[in-house]
DNA sequence: CCTCACTGATGTAGTGATACAACGAATGTA
DNA sequence: TACATTCGTTGTATCACTACATCAGTGAGG
């Protein structure tokens, strides 16, 4: 199947512009958080309510003790915020504040405004073409896994 | 334009798949390399040649001496070599060992295994608008800035 | 030849990420 | 109730990354 191979090699080639556009999209917040640091809030973000500090450690696949410093930093910049879990006092909540989820969107928003910047020099035709085949292509992906995110989850 | 939108939203998607694949194609070598390792190595790849140190350092965008002791590490662990440029003694060319250029030909392999992997779940049909598509999309969005790629160059 | 600029390395220092051990508090179970 | 487990935090330690100041060697130009 030699259509195969040409084809990854320009998904190859389309995944590094849009590894690019990803780190342009984070670069201006990494003097106010680092990656580590903002895989949690994307990891809260997508979770949309409040996460237990456990689980948190297990999705970043870090130790408990390392992501209590992380989350310490995080609180200390205002980023996230912690509760204690009311049904089991125990547990402690993570959970993001608006700075945190203000920070999200706009690495999200600097991201979806580059990829238009990038479609609107195609045209029409090459738009839907685009449309089709990154849909095809995600669904055949499938869901990337949180496990798999958290490695770098920019 | 509201076919821009749901074309970027599509690219989004894909784009978060793509980025999931480039985290599994260096997770195996983390334990080998960092990240900011790892990035050195990439640049050294693409430039194919030996590069002096204060330009890897502005390719990375980190101070020289940053550098230097990053390339320390890289040396120690037999990723790179250090030689003196022949034709300007205070010059320090830093090149690819073979182990180097194994380490960044394996991540490669393995991120084309993991996309020709995707791409053979969809039909022939979907292949070729797949390749079109990605080609088309890398084209307009341009041969990605080697200070963007420095930022995470996964 | 002498001065000046450049290059890379070192000394020093601070921050972040990470893990392991231990501890106290809360919860679950026999 | 007594014991075990779970959970988060803290103490301790290590390593990577980063920058600034400094220094010695090198090269270029007057």
């Amino acid at each position: 199947m030699p259509e195969l191979d040409t084809s990854a090699a320009a998904v190859l080639t389309a995944s590094r512009a849009l590894l690019a556009v990803v780190a342009r999209s984070i670069a201006p917040e990494l003097d106010r958080v680092t990656v580590p640091q903002f895989r949690v809030l994307v990891i809260l973000s997508t979770a949309g309510a409040p996460v237990r500090n456990r689980d948190l450690a297990d999705a970043l696949g870090v130790h408990p003790s390392t992501f209590t410093r992380n989350a310490d930093r995080l609180v200390s910049g205002g980023w996230v915020r912690r509760a204690e879990n009311p049904e089991n006092r125990r547990e402690t909540l993570v959970s993001l504040t608006a700075a945190g989820r203000r920070l999200v969107d706009r690495v999200t928003a600097r991201r979806r405004d580059e990829i238009r910047e990038v479609l609107a020099r195609l045209t029409p035709a090459q738009r839907r073409l685009v449309l089709e085949a990154m849909t095809a292509f995600a669904h055949a992906a499938g869901e990337p896994d949180v496990g798999d995110l958290a490695e770098f989850s920019l």
